[in-house]
DNA sequence: TATAATTAAATTGTAAACAATTGATACATG
DNA sequence: CATGTATCAATTGTTTACAATTTAATTATA
């Protein structure tokens, strides 16, 4: 046995219980991050025939409703800063589906509206969440409840975000 | 209005029932991947005392309960492959948290088992779960729900994951 | 046994994601 | 008006994340 390696040590049944909070099976979290990744992996051969990656796609979803916008406003709808953003929505723009210039009256923002080729793109996005549908099957009532619980963790999250203690 | 700009265009209601789906607030993977993210999120200081990032967290959590395990196997637990698992285990490994040894009887795997200071990491993690419950509150009802839909979407997905159509 | 097919991890390249900092603009207040 | 503060986006640096490829080892089979 190595000086370091502890695997071959045994562990009380008290121990067990101690640290079972620490169990993957046992955390809320972990499923949470999974089932994130593997349903935005789903998306990606239907998102790939329209050249766009999951977080592009969620950022048009803005654009094809709001049709224009700010760095500001995308990344509180979206969750995501300017650093994640800046660098997106220049590819986007190098695409044709987006154009970007600063707000005339306050030069400090960056309006981010959609393009013609842009909203055409959405035509092609709109099989997508149908798509998805097929391809993950839930009951529609399990869904909805989803649904309402993520936001309500959503909710519960912000509320405190604002205090920061 | 500029050529390609649109965003002064007039949309019919018609047009807004059609693209409905598209809409943000209308999708269940929005709201899973922003949770997500708005929940590692409050881990992060909590991490940050450990010196351990969130995927460092729950590599560790797999070797807390298993010891000694391989590559592979913490992929598969985890979700994650080999191009994410390699250089997260090496800055584990650089830690001193776990060690990483190429398995004796198939040198293709590596084996990859925790540490007596990995071990140590764990009694100052244990307060972590309890810590993130007092921060994130929810229903204890509500969490059940949710673990389980949860895991009910992990399992659709990786149920279908297998005939590759 | 020699060659082919399979498996496991590492590598390469691209794109998030985010904290922290910077730079520029706008606003507030003396 | 001038200085300080706040705001917004961009930048920098680190870490994930993953597809695709490569390398090495094992297994299957001709």
């Amino acid at each position: 046995m190595s000086e370091t390696d502890i695997s071959e040590m045994e562990e009380t049944a008290k121990d067990e219980d101690i640290y079972s909070c620490l169990k993957l099976e046992n955390q809320l979290c972990f499923p949470l991050y999974a089932c994130s990744k593997e349903v935005i992996r789903k998306y990606k051969p239907l998102l790939d025939r329209l050249d766009l990656t999951y977080t592009q796609y969620i950022a048009m979803m803005v654009l094809w409703e709001k049709k224009k916008t700010n760095v500001k406003e995308m990344g509180e709808a979206l969750y995501l800063d300017s650093g994640t953003l800046t660098p997106l929505l220049k590819k986007l723009e190098q695409k044709g589906y987006i154009t970007r210039h600063r707000k005339k009256t306050d030069e400090r923002n960056l309006m981010v509206s959609v393009t013609k080729k842009g909203m055409q793109l959405r035509e092609e996005a709109v099989s997508i969440p149908e798509q998805i549908g097929s391809c993950i099957c839930i009951d529609p009532e399990d869904a909805k409840t989803l649904y309402v619980l993520l936001h309500k963790v959503l909710g519960a999250i912000s509320a405190q975000g604002s205090d920061d203690e």
